[in-house]
This record gives C-alpha cells, structure tokens and sequence, in this order.
DNA sequence: GGCAAGGCCTGATCTAAATCAAAACCATAA
DNA sequence: TTATGGTTTTGATTTAGATCAGGCCTTGCC
C-alpha cells in the first residue's frame, strides 16, 4: 500500500535470532491444540507459514480481520486501538508463545512489530476446517481466547485506578513474570518497546515513565544498564508498589469447569462499598 | 456469610417489574442459542432458574466462579474489580438482555445488582451437558463471549486516553443506544447506576462525572429532570464529544469468518505514529 | 569521522482533575 | 409533618501528572 518505508527507521536494536525453531512448549496456542491429542496441532501446522516482521512494519489489516490465527514465534507485537486525533491506546504486547490473533477478526485495532519478529499465521480457511474435524480443539483455542479476557480486566484496572508510580510498578512486574531470566543480581528483563508504548499502554506520557522509572533506580529496586534493559533488583518491594496482585494466569479456562456451585442463592454477599 | 444487610438501603428508586416475562427477543444469549435451531434454547430453558436480587445484593461469588450461565433479565448489574485498598475497577454494567457470565467463571471479579433485578441461570453442568448435546451452539455463545471483548477494548482507550468530558459523554451515548428510548424532546435514558458507580466505570470521581453532567445540561446537550433520569436533546452534539465511532455491535462475530484475506505478507502497512 | 534523527532523561511550568468541604436534594420512616 | 441518611451538586483548594523545553546518548548514514 505505502511504499514509503523510508521514515521508518528500527527503533529498537536487538534482534530476535529470526532463524530459530519455535519454542513450541512455551506457545499457548500449541499448548491448547495438544490439549486434545497431537492431531490438531500438526494438522494446523502443516497449513501454518511463518512471515518476518521488521522493527515497525504494521501487521496488515486484512490479516488482522481475516479471523484466521497469528502467534508471535520470536519478538513481539504491539496491539492498539488509534483514535480519530492521533491519540492511541496499547491494547496490549504480545512476546513469544502468545497469540495476537485467535479464529477471530481483531474489531478497531491495528497492530505492528516492535522489534524484528516471526510470526505464525494461520489463514481463516485452515480454522475453519480446524472447527469441524477437531471441535474439541477448536472449543480449546476459543477458551485460550477467552482465558485472555481476564489480563484485559486487570489491565481496565490499572488504567482506570493506578498512579503513575503504581502503573509502571505493574507492568514491569508482569512483564518479569513473563520475559525476565533469573541471574545473579536480579531477574534480568529485555524491554522489546519505547517509552511511548509502555506510557499508551498505561495511560500516562513517556515522561512519566521515563521520570518514574529513574525513581525506582534511585530507590535501588531496578537497574538500568541501557535504555531497554532493566534488571529487577528487588522484585518483591515491586511487587508492594502494586495494589493488587494480578490475577494467576490459568491459560485454560475451562467452559462447565470451575467450582462446586449448584443453584440460585440467598442473594447476600459481599457489596462491598467503595472506597471505604 | 455476612448477614449485616441494615446499613444497604435501596439507593435506587425505580422497579424492574419483577415479574414481566423476559424480554426474549433482545436477549444476546438466546439468540446465541436459536442461530443453531431451537432445540439448544429449549434445553437449556428447562434447567434454567431464575433469581431475584435486591439493590445492591451482592451474587453470591460461588456462582460467579460455577461456570454456568447468568444473564440478565430484568434491572442491572454492575461487574467491579476491587483492589486491596478499597478502590475499584467498575468493568462493566450489565442490562437486560446481557450475559454476566457465559460459561467461564469469573475471575477476580464481584457483581452486585445495581436496581432490583432479576436474572436468569444456567448451572454449570447443564452448560457441559449443552456442550456434548449441541457442540454448535455451545461454539456460538464462546463466541458471544469474545464478541464482548471488543467492548473492554473500547473500555481500554476511554479509561486510558479520554478526559473526563469524553468519558462522560462515551458513558451516555452508549447508553443512549443501548437502553434509551425515543420520545419528543430527545432519548430518554433511565440511568439505574450512581454517580459513584459510573465514576468508577470511567476512572474518575463522582464530583467530576456530575459537574460534567451539569456542564452538559448548561450548554444544552441533555436535561436532567431527576438524578436518575437523563433526556439526551442532542445526541449528535453528544456523539461529537466522543473521539471515536464505537465499534459496531456485532454480537455474533464468527470464528473463521471475516475478511478474505488469504495468506502471508509483504509486511507493510499502517504503523500509524502516536501523535503525530 | 561528522552529521542527522530518534529515543531517552530531566527540569520548569501549567492545568485538569482530585480532594476537601458544605449545602441542596430526595426518599423513606417515624 | 418532620427527622434522617444517603446521594448529588457546587464551590474552593491542592496536586499529580501533562505539557513544554533543553540536552544527552545512541544509531545509522554520508
């Protein structure tokens, strides 16, 4: 379409080792096509290509609404819903093993690559034919889908409820949980976006990031080797930054699962008052 | 469990008629169920219960996590997440007609009745039961579900990107189609929710949500003849507060459906700059 | 090497919205 | 009717975070 990727310069620098095999036991997505047997998963895996993404190419739209699969191999992908004025909201990052796409059209958002990323992609076809020989996996994969609603919650949240210093406690924190490797020191954490993503995402400016981020290095709970590197030096006194602590990834909601439950109530629990 | 109800006075005022027969026709789940014939609506019919709930009872939180079905029928009910420290995240208001739960408990959330309501339910197991009898129908009310996530993605960028005076008018004129009803004069829209609660939805104090809401009326865009009712004069005035178009309500997004979009990329599309 | 462009950090200032406070309103019950 | 308790509205003040602006550092290109 715009042929002029001229202005488009990498903005972050370590690559993704573009090569190499897919870390398939990490993938949610492999995990919840193996759930029903191996089948499904080489069934879909025989129709799956990979694509290569450079720092900032845009997912295109018709890959984004097709409702086939995207799964990010190596790298990572940013989600955002852009408004008429220019303002955006980071829906959300997707790393490795994570879906940014499930069977379904991704409604008002666009998406791009942060660093240099492989995907898998899926087409819609292949789903589709996806739910009527494996139904069981495909019910899997849309629990996956679902099973992501809860981090959204979390996430209106924080936007609606966070301070700037409670924010980016809780996105490093997560984002720890997620991408960071133990090592002496502390837990070691590559940042794959700028400034800019990590404030649309939290709902506040890059230079509140940016100053906050200084106060926790003064405060000695993080280092800051470079720019987009930060190594957790005290994840617990983090983790106290954060109101609450984040729901436990489960990764597969099961439907007709859960608790002990039986019939209608007594109507009488906690409404608990606001604010107290 | 806590059986002090004396300090939870009704802080609403209008009725639901309890017992008028649900309102079928504008019901999301049933016609989740119908799209695949009538035998899926049926089944579940018969196991299903329905409940009454007082203003502000809280649903018993085993039912939330049961994994069954909850919707609707008459009142409303506000979805929060609440925070160690007594903030909360009001995620979301359910009207008649609106799923609460869809078959997946509900993770880290409580639910209150915001006006006298009545809803019904589907216990888990006949949901699993529905599940081996009608895989199709099953597929389409997992489908629903996601179909609400466009929802909290919109809920994303209006906590994270508006200010108060679009936030405000986001929360009406989403009302206003949802539940407002044309009259002479403009849309009627009867607000079963607190000042506090929608401040809470909208990441903002009460004082601010009612001081936009007068600022509203001075300049003549609504008229508030009562705290609880709201005539909106001049939705598209209202509209144009809004920075986005909401997504379209699809309420039936199929998985595999979508675009054409076939197979992989060229890699070069929108990478849309924040602000430009 | 030198230059240009982004990204990042930090300080100074400004402002939208929160907080604090009090009065008005409204529904229920005595 | 009046008293009561909660909700809403409005005003005065404060403040967290945005905006504005400058400087530094890194990266890629000539």
């Amino acid at each position: 379409m715009n042929g002029d990727n001229m202005n488009r310069r990498p903005r972050r620098r370590f690559s993704a080792a573009p090569e190499a095999p897919c870390p398939a036991r990490h993938c949610q997505v492999c995990a919840a096509l193996e759930s029903e047997g191996l089948a499904a998963r080489e069934f879909l895996k025989s129709r799956m290509t990979q694509a290569v993404f450079e720092t900032g190419d845009g997912l295109p739209e018709q890959m984004l609404l097709a409702g086939g699969i995207i799964a990010v191999s190596h790298g990572a992908v940013v989600i955002q819903r852009l408004m008429d004025d220019g303002r955006r909201q980071v829906v959300g990052f997707r790393l490795p093993g994570e879906p940014v796409v499930l069977g379904r059209p991704a409604r008002g958002v666009t998406a791009f690559a942060a660093v240099p990323s492989t995907l898998c992609i899926v087409p819609a076809d292949a789903v589709t034919a996806l739910k009527q020989n494996f139904p069981g996996a495909a019910m899997r994969l849309c629990e996956l889908a679902l099973s992501l609603e809860d981090e959204r919650t979390e996430h209106l949240a924080v936007l609606g409820q966070f301070t700037v210093a409670e924010k980016v406690a809780y996105f490093l924190y997560r984002l720890a949980g997620k991408i960071g490797s133990r090592a002496p020191g502390g837990v070691h954490v590559d940042l794959p976006m700028t400034r800019e993503d990590i404030a649309d995402y939290l709902g506040a400016t890059s230079e509140s990031v940016s100053r906050q981020l200084s106060r926790f290095k003064r405060d000695g709970l993080i280092a800051l080797p470079s720019p987009d590197r930060v190594i957790v030096k005290d994840l617990p006194a983090l983790a106290a930054e954060v109101p609450f602590q984040p729901v436990i990834e489960d990764a597969g909601g099961s439907i007709g699962g859960g608790g002990s439950f039986r019939f209608p109530p007594g109507g009488d629990e906690a409404r608990v008052a606001a604010r107290p």
